[in-house]
DNA sequence: ATAGTATACATCGCCCCGATATATATCGAT
DNA sequence: ATCGATATATATCGGGGCGATGTATACTAT
C-alpha cells in the first residue's frame, strides 16, 4: 500500500485534483499518513499511464489548468487487490523516542523542552481530529470514523503517557546533568 | 535525526559493528524505528568518511571481518547538536489505517481478519517490550525506561482501541457488504 | 505598497527500504 | 549423513518517496 494505492482509494470518493488529494492528506489522514506534492503528482501520472485513473485537463482563468483524475474500472479492481493484504503494516518513525534514548547526554531542561513539545503537539492533533469528528461524522463510511477515533485515543493516550512517567527523565536520573 | 545519528548514538554505548547496531534496531528499537543493512552500511561508511567514527578491521577465521566502529570526539560533538532539536517528530506510516479508510469497499470477512492480524501484532511488540524490560531493567539509561514503557503503552492502548471499537466496522455498517 | 496566503502545477536531490548476493559455520531434523 | 535453517558478517542496487524549491496568478490584510 504505497501513495498511488492511497490516491486511488481516495478517488473512489470522487474524481479529484492532485491538489485536492493533498488536502486530504492534510486533514483526515495526516495523523497518520504523510504525503506531500512530491509523492502525489508523480503518483498520480503513474496511475494515468497504467490506466487505473482517467484525466481531463480543466482549463481556469488566471490560474494553473486543474488535472481532474476519476477512477476506471481497472483502477477499481486493481484497488480491492491491493486492499486484500492480510496483514497492512502500521510503522512508527520516532525521532522523539531515538532522542530521549539518549537523554543522559542531554542538559536536563532541554529534554524538559522536548516532552513539553510532544505534549503540545499530542493537544494540536486531538484538537484537530475532534474539529472532523464534530464537522464530518454524518456521511463518513465508517472506516473513516474508525480510523479518527484511533488517531484520538492514541494520541491521547501518548500525552497521558508523557505526563505519568516525566519524572523518569527528571534531574537525579541523569549520569551527567546540567553540572557538566 | 537519521538512521546516521541513530547509529551515531548507539555507538556512544561502546564500539560496535553493522551487525550489532542491526541487532538492537531489531530489539529495543523495533518498535519506532526500522533500519535495514541497506541504510545502516551506507550510514557508518559515511560517518567514518566524515571523521564522526574511527573504524577498525578485525580479521575472523571462518567469518567475514568485522568491522568494528568507535565514536570520535567529533562524533560526540555532531551528536549533541543533534540532539538539541527542540520538537523532534514522531510520525506514523500506517497501511492499515489506510486500508480500514476503504473498509466499506471490502467484504466484512476481510475486514476482521486485518482487525486480528493487528491485534495479534499488538500482542507479539507487548510481550517483546515486556521481555526487554525484566531483562535489561538495571544498567539501563533512564531514556530506555521511558521509551520501552512508551511503547507498552501504546501497544496495549492501540489494542484495545481496536478490540473496543470494531463493532463500527461490522456488517451493518456496510453499504457494499458479503452480499455483493 | 508589501507581505502573506491560496490556487495549481512540476521537478530535483538525497535518503532510505526491501531484496538480493556472497561466504562460512553450526545445529537440529530426517 | 545429508539437508535445510539459522547465525555471523559484509555490501549493493533499484525504486519509492520526503522536503525543498520553482513557476504563475490573484486575492487579502497590514
Amino acid at each position: 500500500m504505497d501513495v498511488k494505492t492511497v490516491c486511488l482509494g481516495m478517488l473512489t470518493d470522487g474524481a479529484a485534483s492532485g491538489y485536492d488529494l493533498k488536502k486530504q492528506f492534510e486533514s483526515s489522514f495526516a495523523h497518520f499518513f504523510v504525503a506531500g506534492y512530491g509523492s502525489i503528482y508523480p503518483a498520480l501520472s503513474s496511475l494515468a499511464e497504467e490506466g487505473l485513473v482517467s484525466c481531463e485537463r480543466i482549463p481556469q482563468e488566471g490560474k494553473p489548468d486543474r488535472k481532474v483524475y476519476e477512477i476506471t474500472d481497472d483502477g477499481r479492481t486493481f484497488l480491492l487487490r491491493a486492499l486484500e493484504n492480510p496483514a497492512p503494516s502500521h510503522k512508527i518513525r520516532s525521532e522523539f523516542l531515538a532522542t530521549m534514548c539518549f537523554a543522559h547526554l542531554m542538559p536536563n531542561e532541554h529534554v524538559q523542552v522536548v516532552l513539553n513539545k510532544r505534549i503540545e503537539e499530542c493537544e494540536y492533533y486531538s484538537k484537530m481530529i475532534s474539529d472532523l469528528q464534530t464537522e464530518c461524522m454524518e456521511g463518513w463510511p465508517p472506516g473513516m470514523c474508525f480510523v479518527a477515533g484511533f488517531g484520538k485515543a492514541m494520541t491521547e493516550a501518548m500525552k497521558t503517557y508523557v505526563e505519568e512517567n516525566r519524572h523518569l527523565l527528571a534531574d537525579g536520573q541523569h549520569a551527567r546533568s546540567a553540572t557538566g
